[in-house]
DNA sequence: CAGTATAGTGACCGTTTGGTCACCTGTCAA
DNA sequence: TTGACAGGTGACCAAACGGTCACTATACTG
């Protein structure tokens, strides 16, 4: 993304919408978090509201990239050690990142006060990393890695309780490596439960 | 509860710090919500924040009754037709009852704003429900209804999707149909995997 | 009956907030 | 050279906010 204000601006607004709430955010903290006087805010976006909306612009662009083409999947794997190398791989971004983490934090504490990061935290949440695991099942169901079944509901029973435990890392930042160390368990526990026995 | 103003105060702010959040709840409207004048709030309660203070006095006090015995303690069942009507009325509770949704509302939306809100929310999300269905699994174990193996890994991989559901209902109140079904199937599937096969 | 605590009111105060305005400065094209 | 324009500043405004205060009415108590 280009260093432009305009840019710089949806950045630190992130980071305080993320921490302080809307609500909690006021223009002055804002300005000076990006050395910037409050008027200048103003040349860039009409109101407090607009930039609200120009970083959820941004979020839902980023959601319908990311979830909306069925393109970017990530390949299926040819067998469980390299699912679960891809998988922890993917989750550790997803913990550790900063801006994921300050996205999450967005969704989960705005969702009940704005109609469209309601609808992106369902997104999120719930239906995005479900439907791309709903597909990685099928087809390891198809090369008889793994135990037939519905791999929607699957996916979902894999997908809810990591998303639990990304929540907690979210929370207690504090408690980071024992909830990596319980994803972790809970995916040889999955794999136990789900594997194709084969010779 | 008794039907005191301060009481009253309680209820009232449960509902516009759930739905507002703290900071975009102001007095004066919490006021008019309980046909108060806002200087009356104040021969209760000392601040804003005292209020806030005892509304999580209360929340704790709920949660450390609730979770925090193990006397009450759901009767492990004998069958598995006994679990799934446990459960399920459980679970109808927990999503219809305006108390918990407003609670889970707030607790979502104040978990990184509040000390207090975000080590009650690990009790409810995560610690609480799990460790209650750890002990059911663990005495089902023991009667040969459910597959050996480890009790707490089982009841969070059974929680935490029941829990994702139970967001979308307070979420997105027009899928809750939806919500339930699914989570009724979550459960068969679940006892499908996990019961011990016996004649 | 007098005195005192309780619960409630409306006017008021200082601060914070989102937003506006006149003004300044450098860049770049006519 | 000049003039338009994008980007930035500080002073200012009205509204909203949490909180205080003097005052009133009711009820209980010595």
């Amino acid at each position: 993304m280009e260093n432009t204000t305009k840019n710089n601006i949806l950045d630190a607004a992130l980071v305080m919408f993320a921490e302080r709430g809307y609500k909690g955010t006021n223009l002055r903290d804002l300005a000076a978090a990006l050395n910037l006087s409050k008027s200048a805010l103003y040349k860039h976006y009409d109101s407090k509201e607009d930039i609200w909306n120009a970083l959820l612009d941004k979020m839902e662009a980023y959601y319908a990239q990311r979830f909306g083409s069925m393109d970017n999947l990530p390949k299926p794997p040819d067998s469980w050690e390299e699912f679960v190398q891809t998988v922890m791989g993917m989750i550790r971004f997803t913990v550790y990142d900063p801006q994921i983490i300050l996205t999450r934090k967005l969704l989960l504490t705005e969702q009940f006060h704005d109609e469209r990061v309601r609808k992106l935290a369902t997104k999120h949440f719930l239906e995005g990393t479900a439907n791309i695991y709903g597909k990685v099942f099928e087809s390891m169901m198809e090369k008889g890695l793994m135990k037939k079944g519905d791999p929607a509901m699957l996916a979902f029973s894999f997908t809810a309780p990591i998303s639990a435990l990304v929540h907690l890392c979210d929370r207690e930042p504090d408690r980071q490596e024992e909830a990596m160390e319980k994803i972790s368990q809970f995916v040889k526990c999955f794999i136990a439960t789900h594997a194709e026995k084969q010779a």
